[in-house]
DNA sequence: AAAATGGTTCAACAATTCTTGTATTATTGA
DNA sequence: TCAATAATACAAGAATTGTTGAACCATTTT
């Protein structure tokens, strides 16, 4: 118990439910329209944007808009905050995380270090 | 051209293609059985599995199963190597890496640095 | 060569997901 | 209160994706 990392890797393993949300996660983030809103939400940072905003500069229905980003927020990649009459997403950062490590624990197990250094984005455990 | 990282980031940045090979692996794994699947094949390493050992271990029906690996092999997630009367699949973990890369890029861009340390799981840029 | 094994392909059906038009709710401002 | 703005909800049709049984091809064994 005295290493912190490979806890935190424990728990995650351990988490009954980190297959369903990175199913989730990864569902929501498999279409095109979806994957561009999600960027633009991470690159609009702690801001945030507004529907408004995002069905301008991509081009997307507004209903059509509501739809992927109600997706979105299924899958917990993005929050909603209540501004006047508008409202505001913001990529949910922790939760995106989340999915990385999901993925990296699975790339990195059982070989990929016998392939060569640095083949693993994150080099944690190669 | 004195920071390589940086340089292989901008290079994948630049990839036209990048992100529809990201859309193609984040749809073949937004699957559970694919996603087991893939996983098992991470973890068999590269030994590989043949059909047959998947479909008795995961219980999937040979054809379902047959239909499963072609979309992960369209992907690009996994490869495919002949061998007598069998067919080995392996995952393929550069193109794994390629996936982490890209997300990790989108994760850490504008804004989630100021959200805490440690948050994204890369670390690189933060 | 015939039988057995390993695996894929195909077609048809089932299920899910996506889009679009229309209607609805909530907030702001005159 | 009335009109305008911001956004979602719903329903129906279109499109895509998943499953299943049956047929098929290649390799090995007898």
């Amino acid at each position: 118990m005295n290493h912190p990392e490979a806890e935190s890797r424990a728990a995650a393993q351990a988490d009954p439910q980190a297959e369903s949300r990175a199913l989730a996660a990864l569902g929501a983030l498999a279409h095109a329209q979806r994957l561009r809103l999600f960027r633009a939400l991470v690159v609009a940072g702690l801001d945030g944007l507004t529907p408004g905003v995002l069905a301008e500069r991509l081009e997307i229905a507004r209903n059509t808009l509501s739809f992927h980003l109600k997706e979105l927020a299924h899958a917990g990649l993005v929050t909603i905050e209540q501004q006047g009459r508008n409202l505001v997403y913001r990529a949910d950062f922790a939760r995106m995380n989340e999915l990385l490590g999901y993925l990296s624990e699975h790339c990195c197990q059982g070989g990929v270090c016998e392939i060569g250094p640095g083949s693993c984005v994150t080099g944690s455990s190669c």
